[in-house]
DNA sequence: CAGTGGTCTAGACCACACC
DNA sequence: GTGTGGTCTAGACCACTGT
């Protein structure tokens, strides 16, 4: 059966609230197969009395783990674990962060930075009055020894006070953060061209091979746009990889 | 004020739940800019009083739009609307869907479409047994008169029944879905390769143009696999649209 | 301090699935 | 039927923000 719950020790003084202890709990028993797919669970009631949690507490925190692909629950039926092993997707997370988890190590090398007057289509995309002051920022990514991508960033001046030796460990959105910016959104928009003669080289592709493109506007809560950026990848050893619910 | 939402008409009788009836209004109001980007909401308790409902259903519904990226909340201040635009995800819906939307009329030409062994590589992203009978589909998607698309889907033959005149019009994951196949989720990998020269006369490109590719892996809510895709798009005339939040 | 959202409780009734 | 998850209520106390 589900002893497992039994086991679930939940601390009432601390901070975490307690639908999220247990969220986790059952999560990492599912991350390490102690839930094992397939499994159906105790009914929300009994699982509820279990652990001496109300059953609201109890729902929502198996509700955070149906938003994250891990459960699914069918009225009459009961709740499981899902069988797939999904977990990844694209979030608002620098490339940086992204090589990191996969353990390539790596390195960025700051090509230029410096502040110029926002070109008009920056200038639109970033909602800015024409000709306002941006920090540009070119920046060259690699793992393995082997160039990743081109990173050309737009910031507005007074977002963030930036330093090459930061950029090049800490990554830009990392950077935002410690500094009090709060990021909200971001809209997105994947392509693919061919690369300049320019870029195949600095990129070490062979000449007109096919680039990613990523264009990328991210908002902080107050709706003002906080980052623009274009980017381009080397297709032969990057890709995007998404993973996505359908309610 | 926001006697906006004192204009909320709540239907008790109704099938659909209160909390999902005030956010459609919220929603709405949103979108119509009756409550207009910045704006400070009343206070939950407050809300709910107006509305005769329980402040545990205001916060579901209040909630269900943070989720969405509408609302913004902070303890102690309050509620606001967000600024930005945002709305749109590359969601688990067809290209077919996608186009719909925004009215470019799509015509889908069915290529070939025809019961198969699954090759090692098809049948290894399917889980699938070697050499398993799969359906696979190729279809050319067009829109304006100019080709979109060329998609190649594997589905497994007791999976769906499939028929031309069908998939020329509602698309396959509406097919499937008709047919009692519930979706949970899926893996999308998205890249860029050069065409190749009979790819680039099918979709009406330069030799040796960029393509953007996505390859997908959509799961039941059991984890079976039930569809294997890849795609390629011409990339001049289509690109992928991501919002995404950031907790 | 007053006001806000965040958490938690202990019930109730309903809709749906399966036997 | 019986058992499941889905919805809804009416309170309570706490944590954080701004004055």
């Amino acid at each position: 059966m589900q002893g497992v719950i039994d086991t679930f020790v939940m601390d009432r003084s601390s901070p975490i609230p307690l639908y999220f202890q247990v969220a986790q709990h059952l999560e990492s028993a599912i991350a390490d197969g102690t839930l094992a797919a397939g499994t159906l669970l105790l009914n929300e009631v009994d699982m509820a009395d279990a652990l001496a949690l109300s059953r609201p507490t109890m729902r929502r925190a198996l509700q955070s783990l149906v938003d994250k692909g891990l459960l699914v629950r069918r009225r009459g039926v009961g709740t499981r674990v899902v069988q797939s092993k999904m977990r990844r997707s694209l979030e608002l997370t620098s490339l940086f962060e992204d090589l990191s988890k996969i353990g390539q190590m790596p390195t960025t090398l700051v090509l230029s930075s410096e502040t110029v007057q926002a070109s008009p289509d920056v200038a639109a995309k970033m909602r800015l009055a024409p000709d306002s002051d941006v920090v540009e920022l070119v920046r060259l990514r690699s793992a393995g020894g082997k160039p990743i991508a081109k990173m050309t960033n737009f910031v507005p001046v007074d977002m963030v006070r930036l330093t090459s030796d930061d950029l090049a460990q800490r990554g830009l959105y990392d950077l935002m953060r410690s500094q009090g910016v709060t990021l909200h959104s971001a809209d997105q928009t994947i392509g693919a061209a061919k690369a300049s003669a320019a870029d195949a080289k600095l990129l070490d592709e062979p000449r007109g091979a096919a680039l990613l493109t990523m264009e990328r506007v991210a908002y902080d809560d107050r709706g003002r746009v906080v980052e623009y950026g274009r980017h381009l990848y080397a297709a032969s050893r990057y890709s995007f990889e998404i993973s996505l619910l359908t309610g």
